[in-house]
DNA sequence: ATGACGTTGGAGCG
DNA sequence: CGCTCCAACGTCAT
């Protein structure tokens, strides 16, 4: 049989069940990533840092594939539309896949899937991005996800165990198929894994990848393995205990493989166990498997809530009279949060560390976001959820729209009265400012004593340190405790007319039958 | 009905 | 560093 391997997450060859799958059934098979200019190669959805962390976690894969006699074929184009050319291509009757969950991917699959119906191509759509299977999870639950962290934990208790990882492939994979394809304007094949640069008509350019963060398979399970080895670590690890502020990551930083499946979530759960064996050790929701359970939690809401990726008609977000970017005020002040020019150091670090790192600290990723939206500026989560998800090397859809409703307090969190303090929230973990220091180096000479509140600087002192408020950095565009009260008040009665909303709701949903039985009669 | 709790707040006290 | 209070949310167990 000739099959068609397509990779999206599952960046791996240990426990990958869809590639498995297509090698067992396969005598010929073509291993191929698709970019689609739309999503991957958009500059206004994918930063050069994103791009580049996915394009050398697929260089690690080819030579991964070309050690067992395979490789990758990396092509530019529509996935429907290079799927269908491949398949005519190489006589495929075969197309592996391992099953994606957010909204955008579910409807582009199954467009691939009718059309490979219609050409008589079977499909196989396999688990492995996830511990559980979400529609059994489901099943469990009477066909509805969990909202909160207690309920999903006695959910996955009913669950059981999620599998074990399964192995890389042992021997040789089967040889890929004659190919023979004129690249056109819908599709391009690239004979090895292209670089950034290769895609500067779209914007891209070595020059501007600044992370530091390796990519690939082999760099994520030696992360996995280093962090597992300090026994004691993970045995006490509780994730709010663990500092934002840290210079290196006080937590894992194992997301960025997570996320585009160069590691394998059953892998890092086993070794996780295995690490816990014959100690006592943190539970969750704070410990690591606590970690891996909200993962599990946020795929499973986003996979099984409608419109989760908005406001409007998403039935668990609370309504809120969020500013939009057509309000020019709030326009101007989403472009200087993104650009880490809002004047407040902490907000403005953690930004500048998203745009050159392509991640931060989970407590970071709070203040920022309680900022943006019922904290300071008022504006909607939908547009923090899209800055992160074009920065960040470990874009989750499902779990930075989770993050983002919990943030705003749109839902799953509700204590909209505990607001970070931009000034006060990191000098608990860095008084001395050393993290501001790195990630917002104008301020570098700046004295502890008003590294997080420099416009409380005397002028002489600003002009010692080589910066002076207005000029070399700008003053802060209004002071926080004011704005975050006024805020409460507006989250207060945003509560009270969302109470309000329901029920009326529900009054109506009890009128309804009998309205019903009237129209009939 | 009521009270305890909720992965990660801040201010002011000792 | 640990305590209480702030003004007060929704969820869940009793």
């Amino acid at each position: 049989m000739i099959g068609i391997h397509w990779f999206r997450f599952g960046l791996r060859m240990h426990d990958n069940p869809a590639l498995l799958s297509a090698v067992n059934k396969c005598t010929s098979l073509l291993n191929v990533y698709i970019l689609n200019p739309d999503v991957e190669l958009n500059q206004d959805r994918v930063s050069d840092n994103r791009l580049w962390f996915l394009l050398d976690t697929l260089r690690c894969l080819d030579v991964k594939l070309r050690e067992k006699g395979s490789q990758l074929h990396v092509c530019v184009g529509q996935p429907d539309h290079v799927i269908t050319q491949l398949v005519k291509s190489t006589k495929a009757t075969l197309l592996t896949y391992e099953r994606q969950t957010e909204p955008h991917n579910v409807v582009r699959d199954e467009k691939v899937s009718s059309g490979m119906k219609e050409m008589g191509v079977q499909v196989d759509a396999v688990l492995g991005h996830t511990l559980f299977d979400p529609d059994k999870l489901l099943k469990l639950n009477g066909g509805s996800p969990s909202l909160a962290m207690k309920g999903f934990q006695t959910l996955v208790a009913k669950a059981g165990a999620p599998p074990k990882p399964q192995d890389a492939p042992a021997d040789k994979l089967p040889p890929p198929p004659q190919l023979t394809l004129e690249n056109s304007d819908e599709l391009k094949l690239f004979k090895e894994v292209p670089e950034l640069s290769d895609f500067k008509e779209h914007g891209y350019d070595i020059v501007n990848k600044t992370t530091s963060f390796k990519a690939g398979e082999d760099q994520a399970i030696e992360t996995m393995e280093a962090f597992l080895a300090q026994k004691k670590r993970v045995a006490t690890f509780e994730k709010p205990q663990t500092s934002p502020t840290s210079l290196e990551p006080d937590t894992t930083a194992l997301s960025p493989y997570m996320s585009n499946g160069s590691l394998s979530c059953r892998l890092f759960y086993w070794g996780l166990m295995e690490a816990y064996k014959g100690r006592s050790h943190s539970q969750p929701p704070v410990s690591l498997e606590g970690q891996l359970l909200w993962r599990e939690m946020a795929h499973l809401i986003g996979y099984s809530t409608p419109n989760f990726g908005r406001m409007e008609g998403n039935p668990v977000c609370r309504q809120i009279p969020w500013r939009t970017a057509d309000d020019k005020d709030a326009k101007q002040m989403l472009d200087k949060w993104e650009n880490g020019q809002i004047g407040f150091p902490a907000i403005d670090a953690v930004m500048n560390q998203l745009r050159t790192e392509g991640w931060m600290h989970h407590l970071a990723r709070h203040l920022t976001a309680c900022f943006l939206t019922r904290g300071d500026l008022w504006i909607t989560w939908e547009a923090g959820r899209d800055v992160f998800e074009k920065y960040l090397l470990d874009a989750d859809w499902h779990i930075n729209n989770f993050s983002w409703h919990w943030l705003s307090c749109s839902a799953f969190f509700h204590q909209y009265f505990r607001c970070y303090s931009p000034v006060v929230f990191f000098k608990k973990t860095d008084p001395t400012g050393a993290y501001i220091r790195k990630h917002l180096p104008v301020l570098h000479k700046m004295p502890a004593k008003y590294i997080y509140e420099p416009w409380e600087c005397p002028v002489a002192n600003q002009q010692t340190a080589g910066c002076v408020l207005g000029k070399d950095y700008p003053k802060p565009p209004f002071n926080h405790s004011t704005v975050s009260k006024e805020n409460m008040n507006k989250m207060k009665a945003a509560f009270d007319a969302s109470k309000k909303a329901a029920a009326a709701a529900k009054e109506q949903k009890a009128g309804e039958p009998k309205a019903k039985k009237a129209k009939k009669n």
